[in-house]
DNA sequence: TTGTATGCGTTATCAG
DNA sequence: CTGATAACGCATACAA
């Protein structure tokens, strides 16, 4: 490996001179400018990241940390994320935690060794007291996810009220038998959007049944399941609202096993909007979160807390949207 | 921050003390190990990484550069990365490149530099000379995508079997009217399937014809325009394969616009076996990649390079599958 | 079993 | 404008 010293060396320089060259510093004469130059060109030298961070005390990478990048919803706020960063000179690494505690660990133990500057936390399995803890030695925005009553940024929309537009949605389309399909997950947002669904109902004069509510966990398969499991009651509901579009095709898909026809027979709508909800046949009602200035609000924000812009701690709630498409209303 | 020092200075020894305990050391009273464990304890002391891996010139990282983590051909290849990558105890980043040379240069330099031990590519950009420049000091795997001629391992299917296959399995139909929508970018695989598609057409006594030949950039929209355009034509085809799920996709509305029937008016095939080319409806047929093994294989062949086990270049291919669905068949 | 001293590759301070 | 040198935080050879 060369160093900076071989360049020194092959430059018939000091160290401190090709370090002024490296980092473009004005007091240096043109003719030692070419030298040094040309050696690092010569000997094809970069230098070391891992010696010049811990110097510096600053690495200008940033971690975002997701359970999972095969959920399309990530796609566009990594995106989001990612053009802020760049254009503030920060790189950023993905880590995929699989929802797994342990290795969620790992990723914010290396924040903890100075790989990286900060961090974004997409969904969090950590508790209210670790990520407290967190704040105080770590910089870290929450997004979309996020733990209340923990002193750290975070970005989202208002589930409630988004799951309130979606229910209503489907009761002025004149649906009465309206069910639910939520998650059963520690997540803040799956109990916003049921409290939203409930509110809704209530708002209407409709009668919350416990039977037309159930849980999957975000996949295909568990919106297929409860989808069955609800087409098979005495009463079978009209509408269904699934907290993720993956759960909505699910549905869909079930409903049509038995001959049902969306949206004639059965309503659905879906959460996230993801790029498969338009693509899909028929194409499927949701709630659009904002995803890509989701990204780019939670970058923004970690770094302004690491660059010590601003040290309070502000939480941005963007504007969501109804995206009404064939899945319930024909001709979409 | 609290360095090591700190530890030693709290517990009443030497930050070589401190050291040993940190790396299991035996060599260790047990009444010091107590001592340091516990200063380590209250202090919450973490080593440093950046110090770390500059005195071991050693990470245990490892960069996985892709193109699009919201292409979800790549989640499960990145899971099978993961998976042996966390049993041999390497912590991976990913790095979404946007298929932009610039990106990916940036990350290239993060391995030059020293912050990584290694790289998955999984699309590059860069030349085969730029690639034969980086495998002389760097340890690199080609994933999928590669170049050939590059003196670096690379792990993927045949393409152009693959190909044949999925054009056979229309012949095998009854087709005679067999479009192909590819990709017009520069990588192997492009040219092979349309190698593997023609040669179908050819063993079957089949007319080539270049009016059934497009290109598109593995997208819905390029999948759904250039269908568009094939159906436009005098004398329709029966079928196409197209290159990838996505495009497939984009295809299949594309016919149902102009209410034909899939797959009684048109047969589609796809490639990869994305997981929505079973959720969509209709179903579709498509090539399976071994995307989990993929991610495997590619890790431990990095592995092997980067712990020097073995320095010969080898060249994987992976079995790959044809999975008949209702896209091309009925009732499937 | 423990401590001292050195170096990993940089950057930054200070003197010249 | 340039060079010598200390320091970043850690691991390790060597000495004790």
């Amino acid at each position: 490996m060369t160093t900076i010293s071989d360049v020194a060396a092959a430059a018939g320089v000091s160290v401190a001179t090709v370090s002024r060259v490296i980092n473009g510093n004005a007091n240096v004469s043109p003719e030692t400018l070419a030298k040094v130059t040309k050696a690092i060109q010569d000997l094809n030298y970069r230098p070391n990241l891992l010696g010049r961070d811990l110097r510096r005390t600053k690495s200008e990478r940033v971690l975002v940390l997701l359970p999972n990048i095969s959920n399309p919803f990530y796609s566009e706020i990594v995106k989001g994320i990612e053009d802020v960063a760049n254009r503030n000179g920060y790189s950023i690494m993905l880590c995929n935690t699989d929802s797994d505690i342990k290795r969620e660990k790992k990723y914010v133990k290396m924040l903890k060794t100075r790989l990286a500057d900060g961090a974004i936390l997409m969904a969090s399995e950590m508790s209210c007291e670790e990520l407290t803890e967190l704040s105080k030695e770590l910089s870290i925005v929450q997004c979309c996810e996020y733990k209340e009553g923990v002193p750290l940024p975070h970005v989202s929309i208002e589930n409630e009220k988004a799951a309130y537009k979606a229910t209503n949605h489907l009761i002025s389309l004149g649906h009465r038998k309206i069910a639910f399909i939520g998650a059963d997950n520690q997540f803040l947002s799956s109990n916003l959007r049921e409290t939203g669904y409930k509110r809704a109902l209530s708002d209407a004069g409709i009668e919350i049944k416990p039977a037309y509510i159930c849980y999957g966990n975000y996949s295909y398969k568990s919106g297929f399941r409860n989808m069955k499991r609800l087409l098979d009651l005495p009463d079978r509901p009209t509408a269904v609202f699934c907290v993720s579009d993956v759960m909505a095709i699910g549905a869909i898909r079930s409903a049509m096993e038995e001959n049902l026809k969306v949206p004639d027979d059965l309503a659905v709508c879906g959460f996230d909007n993801i790029h498969f909800s338009w693509m899909f046949n028929p194409s499927i009602t949701t709630i659009s979160q904002p995803m890509y200035d989701l990204g780019c609000t939670a970058m923004e924000a970690l770094i302004n807390i690491i660059e010590g812009k601003s040290s309070e701690i502000v939480n941005y709630f963007l504007e969501y949207e109804l995206i009404v498409r064939s899945s319930t209303l024909k001709g979409y």
